[in-house]
RNA sequence: GCGAUCGUAGCUCAGUUGGUUAGAGCGCCGGUUUGUGGUACCGGAGGUCGGGGGUUCGAGACCCCUCGAUCGCCCCA
Protein backbone atom coordinates (compact mmCIF):
# COMPACT_ATOMS: atom_id res chain seq x y z
CA UNK A 1 0.00 0.00 0.00
CA UNK A 2 1.28 3.41 -1.07
CA UNK A 3 0.89 6.32 1.84
CA UNK A 4 -1.61 8.07 0.64
CA UNK A 5 -5.03 6.71 0.81
CA UNK A 6 -6.48 5.24 -1.94
CA UNK A 7 -10.35 5.67 -3.53
CA UNK A 8 -12.92 2.76 -2.32
CA UNK A 9 -12.91 0.25 -5.21
CA UNK A 10 -15.78 1.18 -7.35
CA UNK A 11 -16.16 4.63 -5.99
CA UNK A 12 -15.14 7.07 -9.17
CA UNK A 13 -13.77 10.85 -8.97
CA UNK A 14 -15.43 12.74 -11.71
CA UNK A 15 -13.61 15.65 -13.49
CA UNK A 16 -12.92 17.99 -16.89
CA UNK A 17 -15.35 16.63 -19.50
CA UNK A 18 -16.61 13.33 -17.89
CA UNK A 19 -17.71 15.86 -15.10
CA UNK A 20 -19.58 17.95 -17.63
CA UNK A 21 -21.44 14.95 -19.25
CA UNK A 22 -22.52 13.88 -16.23
CA UNK A 23 -23.57 17.39 -15.23
CA UNK A 24 -25.44 17.78 -18.63
CA UNK A 25 -27.40 14.24 -18.10
CA UNK A 26 -28.80 15.75 -15.35
CA UNK A 27 -29.21 19.41 -16.56
CA UNK A 28 -31.17 17.80 -19.12
CA UNK A 29 -33.26 15.42 -17.13
CA UNK A 30 -34.13 18.06 -14.89
CA UNK A 31 -35.54 20.29 -18.11
CA UNK A 32 -37.45 17.15 -19.40
CA UNK A 33 -38.75 16.22 -16.20
CA UNK A 34 -40.60 20.12 -15.49
CA UNK A 35 -41.87 19.79 -19.52
CA UNK A 36 -43.99 16.43 -18.15
CA UNK A 37 -44.68 18.16 -14.77
CA UNK A 38 -43.02 15.43 -12.53
CA UNK A 39 -41.99 17.23 -9.14
CA UNK A 40 -38.64 17.13 -7.40
CA UNK A 41 -38.15 15.64 -4.36
CA UNK A 42 -35.32 14.66 -1.94
CA UNK A 43 -34.93 11.42 -0.65
CA UNK A 44 -32.72 10.26 2.20
CA UNK A 45 -29.21 7.95 1.13
CA UNK A 46 -30.22 5.78 4.25
CA UNK A 47 -33.16 3.94 5.49
CA UNK A 48 -33.87 1.40 7.58
CA UNK A 49 -32.79 -2.60 5.99
CA UNK A 50 -36.43 -3.65 6.08
CA UNK A 51 -37.21 -1.10 3.91
CA UNK A 52 -35.56 -2.52 0.90
CA UNK A 53 -35.29 -5.93 2.30
CA UNK A 54 -39.27 -6.02 1.90
CA UNK A 55 -39.53 -3.92 -0.79
CA UNK A 56 -37.17 -5.65 -2.86
CA UNK A 57 -37.62 -9.38 -1.73
CA UNK A 58 -35.09 -11.18 0.33
CA UNK A 59 -33.73 -13.81 -2.65
CA UNK A 60 -33.05 -11.14 -5.05
CA UNK A 61 -28.97 -10.87 -5.55
CA UNK A 62 -29.73 -7.07 -4.37
CA UNK A 63 -30.65 -8.08 -1.09
CA UNK A 64 -29.18 -11.20 -0.28
CA UNK A 65 -25.79 -9.94 -1.43
CA UNK A 66 -24.51 -6.27 -2.37
CA UNK A 67 -26.73 -3.97 0.01
CA UNK A 68 -24.23 -1.93 2.17
CA UNK A 69 -25.76 -2.46 5.43
CA UNK A 70 -24.61 -1.55 8.77
CA UNK A 71 -25.75 -1.11 12.16
CA UNK A 72 -25.66 2.38 13.74
CA UNK A 73 -24.98 3.90 17.05
CA UNK A 74 -28.58 3.07 18.12
CA UNK A 75 -28.40 -0.93 17.35
CA UNK A 76 -30.61 -0.47 14.39
CA UNK A 77 -29.60 -1.71 10.55
CA UNK A 78 -29.51 0.73 8.30
CA UNK A 79 -28.64 0.65 4.62
CA UNK A 80 -27.85 2.67 1.95
CA UNK A 81 -29.66 3.06 -0.54
CA UNK A 82 -29.53 0.17 -3.66
CA UNK A 83 -32.38 1.87 -5.51
CA UNK A 84 -34.94 4.77 -5.58
CA UNK A 85 -38.28 3.18 -5.38
CA UNK A 86 -38.21 1.18 -2.07
CA UNK A 87 -37.21 4.71 -0.25
CA UNK A 88 -39.97 6.72 -2.14
CA UNK A 89 -42.82 4.56 -1.54
CA UNK A 90 -41.48 4.35 2.29
CA UNK A 91 -41.78 8.33 1.90
CA UNK A 92 -45.37 7.49 0.26
CA UNK A 93 -46.56 5.89 3.04
CA UNK A 94 -45.54 7.57 6.39
CA UNK A 95 -46.15 10.99 4.86
CA UNK A 96 -49.44 10.53 3.39
CA UNK A 97 -48.34 11.51 -0.05
CA UNK A 98 -51.95 9.73 -0.88
CA UNK A 99 -53.12 13.08 -0.81
CA UNK A 100 -51.42 14.18 -4.15
CA UNK A 101 -52.00 10.97 -5.83
CA UNK A 102 -51.74 10.63 -8.55
CA UNK A 103 -47.92 11.44 -8.22
CA UNK A 104 -45.54 12.10 -10.16
CA UNK A 105 -42.15 12.77 -8.81
CA UNK A 106 -38.42 12.68 -10.28
CA UNK A 107 -35.28 13.08 -8.53
CA UNK A 108 -31.26 12.12 -8.64
CA UNK A 109 -28.69 10.72 -6.72
CA UNK A 110 -25.90 8.31 -5.49
CA UNK A 111 -26.62 4.68 -5.13
CA UNK A 112 -24.51 1.95 -3.64
CA UNK A 113 -24.31 -1.80 -4.18
CA UNK A 114 -21.76 -4.04 -3.08
CA UNK A 115 -20.85 -5.48 -6.96
CA UNK A 116 -17.98 -6.45 -8.55
CA UNK A 117 -17.03 -3.14 -10.65
CA UNK A 118 -16.44 -3.02 -14.36
CA UNK A 119 -16.64 -0.02 -16.84
CA UNK A 120 -20.79 1.43 -16.51
CA UNK A 121 -20.59 -0.56 -13.20
CA UNK A 122 -19.78 0.89 -9.75
CA UNK A 123 -20.31 0.40 -6.09
CA UNK A 124 -21.25 3.57 -5.72
CA UNK A 125 -23.42 4.75 -8.80
CA UNK A 126 -25.73 7.99 -9.76
CA UNK A 127 -29.17 7.46 -11.07
CA UNK A 128 -32.28 9.59 -12.17
CA UNK A 129 -35.38 8.45 -11.46
CA UNK A 130 -39.04 9.03 -11.80
CA UNK A 131 -42.12 7.78 -10.97
CA UNK A 132 -45.92 7.88 -11.26
CA UNK A 133 -47.43 6.57 -7.89
CA UNK A 134 -51.32 6.09 -7.02
CA UNK A 135 -52.40 5.72 -11.33
CA UNK A 136 -53.44 2.29 -12.56
CA UNK A 137 -54.27 3.23 -15.64
CA UNK A 138 -52.01 2.38 -18.41
CA UNK A 139 -51.87 6.07 -19.74
CA UNK A 140 -49.46 6.65 -16.56
CA UNK A 141 -47.11 4.34 -18.06
CA UNK A 142 -47.24 6.01 -21.49
CA UNK A 143 -46.33 9.54 -20.25
CA UNK A 144 -43.51 7.65 -18.27
CA UNK A 145 -42.25 6.15 -20.95
CA UNK A 146 -43.15 9.48 -23.18
CA UNK A 147 -40.52 10.89 -21.18
CA UNK A 148 -37.89 8.39 -21.21
CA UNK A 149 -37.95 8.86 -24.74
CA UNK A 150 -37.77 12.24 -25.07
CA UNK A 151 -34.92 12.71 -22.29
CA UNK A 152 -32.45 9.90 -24.77
CA UNK A 153 -33.50 12.13 -27.46
CA UNK A 154 -32.64 15.41 -26.15
CA UNK A 155 -29.52 13.86 -25.15
CA UNK A 156 -28.48 13.06 -28.51
CA UNK A 157 -28.24 9.43 -28.19
CA UNK A 158 -28.66 7.55 -30.85
CA UNK A 159 -29.21 3.63 -31.62
CA UNK A 160 -31.35 3.11 -28.14
CA UNK A 161 -34.28 0.65 -28.53
CA UNK A 162 -37.29 0.60 -26.01
CA UNK A 163 -37.94 -3.11 -25.16
CA UNK A 164 -41.54 -3.99 -24.31
CA UNK A 165 -42.90 -6.36 -22.62
CA UNK A 166 -45.92 -7.13 -19.53
CA UNK A 167 -45.59 -9.52 -16.73
CA UNK A 168 -49.55 -9.48 -16.73
CA UNK A 169 -51.16 -8.84 -13.46
CA UNK A 170 -50.73 -11.29 -10.13
CA UNK A 171 -52.60 -14.28 -10.97
CA UNK A 172 -50.81 -13.83 -14.78
CA UNK A 173 -47.50 -13.88 -13.77
CA UNK A 174 -48.00 -17.05 -11.23
CA UNK A 175 -49.30 -18.86 -13.33
CA UNK A 176 -46.94 -18.23 -16.34
CA UNK A 177 -44.12 -19.00 -13.42
CA UNK A 178 -45.58 -21.94 -12.56
CA UNK A 179 -45.60 -22.77 -16.26
CA UNK A 180 -41.79 -21.73 -16.85
CA UNK A 181 -40.70 -24.12 -14.16
CA UNK A 182 -42.46 -26.76 -15.21
CA UNK A 183 -40.97 -26.70 -18.54
CA UNK A 184 -37.32 -25.85 -17.47
CA UNK A 185 -37.55 -28.50 -14.62
CA UNK A 186 -38.00 -31.16 -17.51
CA UNK A 187 -34.91 -30.33 -19.02
CA UNK A 188 -33.41 -29.28 -16.01
CA UNK A 189 -29.89 -31.23 -16.02
CA UNK A 190 -29.39 -29.67 -19.38
CA UNK A 191 -29.93 -26.49 -18.13
CA UNK A 192 -26.18 -24.28 -17.30
CA UNK A 193 -25.79 -24.86 -13.89
CA UNK A 194 -26.92 -20.94 -13.00
CA UNK A 195 -30.04 -21.60 -14.59
CA UNK A 196 -30.32 -24.62 -12.73
CA UNK A 197 -29.93 -22.03 -9.11
CA UNK A 198 -32.69 -19.66 -11.07
CA UNK A 199 -35.42 -22.70 -11.36
CA UNK A 200 -35.53 -22.30 -7.68
CA UNK A 201 -35.07 -18.92 -6.81
CA UNK A 202 -36.62 -16.91 -10.20
CA UNK A 203 -37.50 -19.13 -13.18
CA UNK A 204 -38.07 -16.08 -15.00
CA UNK A 205 -34.51 -15.18 -15.65
CA UNK A 206 -33.65 -18.12 -17.56
CA UNK A 207 -35.57 -16.16 -20.28
CA UNK A 208 -32.83 -13.72 -20.71
CA UNK A 209 -30.06 -16.16 -19.89
CA UNK A 210 -27.18 -15.81 -22.09
CA UNK A 211 -25.84 -19.02 -22.05
CA UNK A 212 -26.31 -21.11 -25.25
CA UNK A 213 -27.47 -24.09 -23.50
CA UNK A 214 -30.36 -22.26 -21.74
CA UNK A 215 -31.53 -20.68 -24.99
CA UNK A 216 -32.94 -24.35 -27.15
CA UNK A 217 -35.38 -24.63 -24.40
CA UNK A 218 -35.79 -20.78 -24.07
CA UNK A 219 -37.00 -20.71 -27.46
CA UNK A 220 -40.16 -23.38 -26.96
CA UNK A 221 -40.80 -22.05 -22.99
CA UNK A 222 -44.28 -20.74 -22.29
CA UNK A 223 -45.04 -17.30 -23.72
CA UNK A 224 -46.81 -14.70 -21.16
CA UNK A 225 -49.24 -14.34 -23.65
CA UNK A 226 -50.74 -17.91 -22.90
CA UNK A 227 -51.54 -16.70 -19.42
CA UNK A 228 -52.95 -13.21 -19.91
CA UNK A 229 -56.28 -12.17 -17.98
CA UNK A 230 -58.14 -10.00 -20.10
CA UNK A 231 -57.60 -7.44 -17.76
CA UNK A 232 -54.46 -7.88 -18.29
CA UNK A 233 -54.22 -8.04 -21.72
CA UNK A 234 -56.36 -5.05 -22.27
CA UNK A 235 -53.70 -3.19 -19.98
CA UNK A 236 -50.99 -3.93 -22.74
CA UNK A 237 -53.00 -3.08 -25.52
CA UNK A 238 -54.01 0.54 -24.56
CA UNK A 239 -50.13 0.92 -23.29
CA UNK A 240 -48.93 -0.07 -26.87
CA UNK A 241 -51.25 2.04 -28.84
CA UNK A 242 -50.68 5.01 -26.55
CA UNK A 243 -47.18 4.80 -27.22
CA UNK A 244 -48.03 4.73 -30.95
CA UNK A 245 -50.40 7.90 -30.48
CA UNK A 246 -47.31 8.98 -28.48
CA UNK A 247 -44.81 8.39 -31.37
CA UNK A 248 -42.58 6.17 -29.28
CA UNK A 249 -40.94 3.42 -30.96
CA UNK A 250 -40.69 0.28 -28.78
CA UNK A 251 -40.12 -3.15 -29.68
CA UNK A 252 -41.48 -6.07 -28.02
CA UNK A 253 -39.65 -8.05 -25.98
CA UNK A 254 -41.15 -11.46 -24.82
CA UNK A 255 -38.14 -12.54 -22.45
CA UNK A 256 -37.52 -9.23 -21.13
CA UNK A 257 -38.09 -9.69 -17.36
CA UNK A 258 -36.79 -7.31 -14.01
CA UNK A 259 -34.91 -9.32 -11.49
CA UNK A 260 -36.46 -7.35 -8.63
CA UNK A 261 -39.97 -9.06 -7.15
CA UNK A 262 -42.47 -6.17 -7.33
CA UNK A 263 -42.94 -5.80 -10.80
CA UNK A 264 -46.19 -6.32 -12.12
CA UNK A 265 -47.69 -5.59 -15.94
CA UNK A 266 -45.12 -3.35 -17.74
CA UNK A 267 -41.88 -4.22 -17.78
CA UNK A 268 -39.13 -2.45 -20.13
CA UNK A 269 -35.27 -1.54 -20.72
CA UNK A 270 -33.71 1.13 -23.62
CA UNK A 271 -31.36 -1.18 -24.79
CA UNK A 272 -28.28 -0.34 -27.43
CA UNK A 273 -28.77 -1.47 -30.30
CA UNK A 274 -26.51 -4.60 -31.60
CA UNK A 275 -23.21 -3.44 -33.07
CA UNK A 276 -23.87 0.45 -32.44
CA UNK A 277 -22.12 2.67 -31.09
CA UNK A 278 -23.86 2.86 -28.11
CA UNK A 279 -23.48 -0.58 -27.61
CA UNK A 280 -19.32 -0.45 -28.11
CA UNK A 281 -19.39 2.17 -25.49
CA UNK A 282 -21.13 0.58 -22.87
CA UNK A 283 -19.49 -3.01 -22.87
CA UNK A 284 -21.59 -5.79 -21.10
CA UNK A 285 -23.84 -2.92 -19.24
CA UNK A 286 -25.66 -2.40 -21.58
CA UNK A 287 -29.46 -1.29 -20.15
CA UNK A 288 -29.38 2.56 -19.71
CA UNK A 289 -32.52 3.00 -18.95
CA UNK A 290 -35.57 0.37 -17.61
CA UNK A 291 -38.34 -0.26 -15.30
CA UNK A 292 -41.68 -0.95 -15.00
CA UNK A 293 -44.87 -1.12 -13.26
CA UNK A 294 -44.79 -2.22 -9.56
CA UNK A 295 -48.30 -2.43 -8.38
CA UNK A 296 -47.45 -4.99 -5.57
CA UNK A 297 -44.82 -3.06 -3.52
CA UNK A 298 -46.76 -0.62 -1.50
CA UNK A 299 -48.80 -3.83 0.61
CA UNK A 300 -45.03 -5.05 0.95
CA UNK A 301 -44.34 -1.99 2.67
CA UNK A 302 -48.04 -2.52 4.97
CA UNK A 303 -49.58 0.01 3.15
CA UNK A 304 -52.60 -0.19 1.15
CA UNK A 305 -52.44 -1.40 -2.23
CA UNK A 306 -51.57 1.31 -4.61
CA UNK A 307 -50.41 1.04 -8.15
CA UNK A 308 -47.57 2.42 -9.74
CA UNK A 309 -44.63 2.81 -12.15
CA UNK A 310 -41.24 3.67 -12.64
CA UNK A 311 -38.24 3.92 -14.42
CA UNK A 312 -34.54 4.84 -13.68
CA UNK A 313 -31.62 5.35 -15.74
CA UNK A 314 -27.65 4.90 -14.41
CA UNK A 315 -26.37 8.43 -15.48
CA UNK A 316 -22.81 7.31 -15.61
CA UNK A 317 -23.66 5.39 -18.48
CA UNK A 318 -25.54 7.69 -20.04
CA UNK A 319 -22.86 10.07 -19.75
CA UNK A 320 -20.89 7.69 -22.00
CA UNK A 321 -22.95 8.06 -24.68
CA UNK A 322 -23.33 12.09 -24.86
CA UNK A 323 -20.03 12.51 -25.97
CA UNK A 324 -17.51 14.84 -25.06
CA UNK A 325 -18.53 17.76 -23.42
CA UNK A 326 -16.31 20.49 -23.36
CA UNK A 327 -16.18 22.54 -20.56
CA UNK A 328 -17.14 26.15 -21.70
CA UNK A 329 -14.07 28.81 -21.81
CA UNK A 330 -14.42 32.20 -20.08
CA UNK A 331 -16.39 34.85 -21.87
CA UNK A 332 -13.02 36.98 -20.95
CA UNK A 333 -9.25 36.55 -19.47
CA UNK A 334 -7.80 39.53 -17.36
CA UNK A 335 -3.88 39.56 -17.91
CA UNK A 336 -2.00 41.53 -15.61
CA UNK A 337 1.44 41.31 -17.52
CA UNK A 338 3.16 43.94 -14.51
CA UNK A 339 2.25 42.88 -11.31
CA UNK A 340 2.09 46.52 -10.55
CA UNK A 341 -1.62 46.80 -12.06
CA UNK A 342 -3.23 43.87 -9.61
CA UNK A 343 -5.36 45.81 -7.93
CA UNK A 344 -6.59 47.52 -11.62
CA UNK A 345 -7.21 44.08 -13.02
CA UNK A 346 -8.86 43.02 -10.14
CA UNK A 347 -11.32 45.93 -9.93
CA UNK A 348 -11.87 45.13 -13.97
CA UNK A 349 -12.93 41.44 -13.43
CA UNK A 350 -15.30 42.06 -10.22
CA UNK A 351 -16.64 44.78 -12.96
CA UNK A 352 -17.01 42.12 -15.42
CA UNK A 353 -18.11 39.25 -13.16
CA UNK A 354 -21.08 41.62 -12.11
CA UNK A 355 -22.16 42.48 -15.34
CA UNK A 356 -22.81 38.37 -15.75
CA UNK A 357 -20.20 37.42 -17.62
CA UNK A 358 -17.42 34.39 -16.62
CA UNK A 359 -13.64 35.69 -16.52
CA UNK A 360 -10.70 34.42 -15.01
CA UNK A 361 -7.80 36.17 -13.58
CA UNK A 362 -4.20 35.23 -15.53
CA UNK A 363 -1.93 36.76 -12.83
CA UNK A 364 0.38 33.82 -12.24
CA UNK A 365 3.77 32.74 -13.70
CA UNK A 366 6.11 33.79 -15.93
CA UNK A 367 4.20 37.90 -17.15
CA UNK A 368 6.15 37.68 -20.60
CA UNK A 369 3.72 34.11 -20.86
CA UNK A 370 0.17 35.20 -19.04
CA UNK A 371 -0.74 36.58 -22.68
CA UNK A 372 -0.11 33.40 -24.63
CA UNK A 373 -1.77 31.46 -21.48
CA UNK A 374 -4.74 33.34 -21.91
CA UNK A 375 -4.73 33.28 -25.78
CA UNK A 376 -4.18 29.31 -25.85
CA UNK A 377 -7.27 29.55 -23.48
CA UNK A 378 -9.61 30.62 -25.72
CA UNK A 379 -11.24 33.19 -24.32
CA UNK A 380 -13.42 34.84 -26.52
CA UNK A 381 -12.35 38.32 -25.34
CA UNK A 382 -8.89 39.48 -23.27
CA UNK A 383 -8.37 42.34 -21.59
CA UNK A 384 -4.44 42.94 -20.40
CA UNK A 385 -2.86 45.42 -18.11
CA UNK A 386 0.55 46.48 -19.28
CA UNK A 387 3.02 49.46 -18.49
CA UNK A 388 4.17 50.96 -21.25
CA UNK A 389 6.91 53.91 -21.26
CA UNK A 390 5.85 54.63 -17.02
CA UNK A 391 1.86 54.82 -17.86
CA UNK A 392 -0.90 52.12 -17.80
CA UNK A 393 -1.90 50.52 -21.04
CA UNK A 394 -4.46 48.51 -21.50
CA UNK A 395 -5.28 46.29 -24.25
CA UNK A 396 -8.09 44.50 -25.73
CA UNK A 397 -8.45 41.54 -28.01
CA UNK A 398 -11.59 41.07 -29.41
CA UNK A 399 -13.70 41.84 -32.01
CA UNK A 400 -15.24 46.02 -32.36
CA UNK A 401 -18.60 45.01 -30.53
CA UNK A 402 -17.28 43.13 -27.76
CA UNK A 403 -14.17 45.58 -27.22
CA UNK A 404 -17.38 48.68 -26.83
CA UNK A 405 -18.85 46.69 -25.03
CA UNK A 406 -16.21 45.84 -22.35
CA UNK A 407 -15.01 49.61 -22.71
CA UNK A 408 -18.72 50.36 -21.50
CA UNK A 409 -18.61 47.89 -18.78
CA UNK A 410 -15.10 48.80 -17.06
CA UNK A 411 -15.94 52.62 -17.70
C1' G B 1 -18.89 -14.49 -6.18
C1' C B 2 -16.10 -17.10 -10.77
C1' G B 3 -12.54 -16.82 -15.07
C1' A B 4 -8.94 -13.73 -17.95
C1' U B 5 -5.72 -9.45 -19.19
C1' C B 6 -3.20 -5.35 -17.44
C1' G B 7 -0.70 -1.67 -13.65
C1' U B 8 6.54 2.41 -15.58
C1' A B 9 6.72 10.58 -14.45
C1' G B 10 0.41 14.78 -14.04
C1' C B 11 -1.26 12.32 -19.13
C1' U B 12 -0.09 8.77 -23.44
C1' C B 13 3.54 5.27 -23.71
C1' A B 14 8.95 2.97 -24.78
C1' G B 15 12.15 0.04 -21.87
C1' U B 16 15.49 -6.17 -26.32
C1' U B 17 16.75 -13.45 -23.63
C1' G B 18 16.97 -10.08 -15.85
C1' G B 19 22.96 -6.47 -16.26
C1' U B 20 25.91 0.06 -14.56
C1' U B 21 23.08 6.75 -12.62
C1' A B 22 14.89 4.24 -15.68
C1' G B 23 13.63 7.18 -21.08
C1' A B 24 10.42 9.95 -24.97
C1' G B 25 6.28 13.03 -26.38
C1' C B 26 2.66 16.15 -24.33
C1' G B 27 1.69 19.03 -19.95
C1' C B 28 3.84 22.02 -15.86
C1' C B 29 7.67 25.75 -13.99
C1' G B 30 11.76 29.25 -15.26
C1' G B 31 14.94 31.94 -18.91
C1' U B 32 15.81 33.84 -23.85
C1' U B 33 13.36 35.02 -28.58
C1' U B 34 8.99 37.20 -30.86
C1' G B 35 5.81 41.51 -29.60
C1' U B 36 -1.43 42.61 -31.23
C1' G B 37 0.81 37.77 -29.79
C1' G B 38 -1.49 30.26 -29.34
C1' U B 39 6.35 30.93 -32.34
C1' A B 40 11.17 28.89 -31.60
C1' C B 41 15.31 27.60 -28.53
C1' C B 42 17.56 26.51 -23.68
C1' G B 43 17.02 24.84 -18.81
C1' G B 44 14.26 22.74 -14.53
C1' A B 45 10.97 20.17 -11.33
C1' G B 46 8.48 15.52 -11.22
C1' G B 47 9.16 8.14 -10.70
C1' U B 48 11.16 3.92 -3.81
C1' C B 49 8.60 1.15 -12.09
C1' G B 50 0.62 -0.01 -7.71
C1' G B 51 2.07 -2.28 -2.66
C1' G B 52 4.49 -6.47 0.11
C1' G B 53 7.48 -10.80 0.07
C1' G B 54 10.69 -14.30 -2.66
C1' U B 55 14.42 -16.28 -6.49
C1' U B 56 19.34 -14.19 -8.10
C1' C B 57 25.92 -11.70 -7.68
C1' G B 58 22.07 -8.46 -9.83
C1' A B 59 14.67 -7.65 -10.85
C1' G B 60 10.78 -2.50 -13.94
C1' A B 61 11.34 -7.38 -16.27
C1' C B 62 10.87 -14.14 -13.21
C1' C B 63 7.65 -16.48 -8.89
C1' C B 64 3.95 -15.85 -4.79
C1' C B 65 0.53 -12.72 -2.13
C1' U B 66 -2.16 -8.23 -2.12
C1' C B 67 -4.62 -3.64 -4.05
C1' G B 68 -6.75 -1.45 -8.33
C1' A B 69 -8.51 -1.04 -13.41
C1' U B 70 -10.30 -3.46 -17.71
C1' C B 71 -12.87 -7.77 -20.45
C1' G B 72 -16.33 -12.00 -20.05
C1' C B 73 -19.88 -14.60 -16.60
C1' C B 74 -23.29 -13.22 -12.82
C1' C B 75 -26.21 -8.99 -11.57
C1' C B 76 -28.22 -4.54 -13.02
C1' A B 77 -28.92 1.28 -14.20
Amino acid sequence: MSKTPQAIRGTQDIFGPDAEAFAFVVETFERVRKLYRFRRVEMPVFEKTEVFSRAIGETTDVVSKEMYSFEDRGGDSLTLRPEFTAGIARAYLSNGWQQHAPLKVATHGPLFRYERPQKGRYRQFHQIDAEIIGAAEPQADVELLAMADQLLKELGIEGVTLHLNTLGDGDSRDAWRGALVEHFRAVKNELSEDSQERLEKNPLRILDSKDRRDQRFVADAPKIDQFLSDDARAFFDALTSGLDAAGVKWTRAESLVRGLDYYRHTAFEFIPEEGSEAASKLGSQSTILGGGRYDGLMESLGGAATPAVGWAAGIERLAMLVGDRIEPNADVIVVVENDELIDRAIAAIAKIRAGGHSAELMATGSPRKRFDKAVKAGADKIVAFDMRDGTEHVRMKADDEATASLEMLLG
